[in-house]
DNA sequence: CCAGCGTCACTACGCTTGTAGTTGATCACA
DNA sequence: TGTGATCAACTACAAGCGTAGTGACGCTGG
């Protein structure tokens, strides 16, 4: 890893666990194990820095769908629905903070607009992937249920990060929508 | 209107169009036209502020849903989806600040669990009302699709805020969604 | 071997921030 | 009318912030 990306995911992380108020300069020195003006020299402004984090975040995102979409692939609805029950479960529990810092970054995109190119591209590239997913999980109009069920998943794990739920299932409520949007049992 | 809600609506404001990093005592002070030093008179702390700020959009929010509620009732799938479409309209277009600071301070709630509380309140109270809206609209298990459809609903907004889309028409995501969820003509 | 260059650690500075304290006005009530 | 209390306005101050500047180091090409 370039200290570049040290510096990237160490901001990344800060923006998990604090916002966007925690990432300065400074911080992101402590944080990346760096000494003080590191972070400062790579990325003079505060926008430049916000910008790269972005762009890192992206990147990393982009991969990890990668990484999914070459592990699992659904053949039924109800296989759609248990993967995307686990990939929540996970989003919310160990990658908790991985998790918000995307959101922090998706409210941040809102205000700020420069933010926003590097996001489309890499959720443009998701799309795609989860698109082929519910083609082969039996979806006869994929490119039509992709993004209802992908901003499905977003509000779910938005809310279940703002007021978490200790027994927090997510399959009571994917399966019933999966199943709605696709077909209780298989293709018509 | 008290001093008080001045200053934390100025607040909530700030929250939509600057994000939190925007919030500060002086900040609010301009933004609500009052001299140096009211905010923080009234609320010494930041995390006092940010409390206080919480609660008041958990009332507002509470209030808007009242209003909608005892305005709009829709009896069908389709007149519902037509409705929640025109909300997200509303949301994202009119009312995009005050969008904005929800999502905003959801975030903040996954940061802060003091925060939770009021918002975990009005939730529940929204919910009801969504709940015997559905129930109305035609949905035979009220309580399992109301949660599916604000969860997609969030979503929705959320990625719409992040990069919005000029040609915006929630009806194509939410017709498809509330039809197939709820039964596409009317009651089986 | 060494000049050139990019990168590093470190320092400096002015501004903003959060928070606290002090003064002055307003008002209820005896 | 006098008085005590509440609240607004203003000021003060220390800490933290973003940003810029400065040498020193180490690598690379010739």
């Amino acid at each position: 890893m370039s200290r570049r990306t040290d510096v990237l995911d160490a901001a990344i992380a800060l923006l998990g666990t604090g916002g966007v108020r925690a990432v300065t300069h400074r911080a992101v020195d402590v944080e990346a194990g760096l000494p003080a003006g590191a972070t400062s020299n790579l990325f003079r402004t505060r926008d430049a820095l916000l910008g790269a984090v972005v762009e890192r975040f992206a990147e990393r995102e982009k991969a990890a769908w990668d990484d999914l979409a070459a592990r699992d692939t659904p053949g039924s609805p109800a296989e759609l629905a248990a993967v995307m029950a686990a990939v929540a479960r996970a989003a919310v529990g160990p990658h908790r903070t991985l998790t918000l810092a995307r959101y922090v970054i998706l409210v941040e995109a809102a205000h700020h607009p420069a933010l926003r190119a590097p996001l489309l591209a890499a959720g443009r590239r998701v799309d795609d992937w989860f698109t082929t997913w519910l083609r082969v999980a039996g979806s006869t109009d994929a490119e039509r249920d992709a993004p209802i069920l992908m901003n499905a998943y977003s509000g779910l794990i938005l809310h279940e990060l703002a007021s978490p739920d200790p027994n927090f299932d997510p399959r009571g409520r994917l399966t019933p929508l999966v199943e709605a949007l696709l077909g209780g049992t298989d293709g018509p």
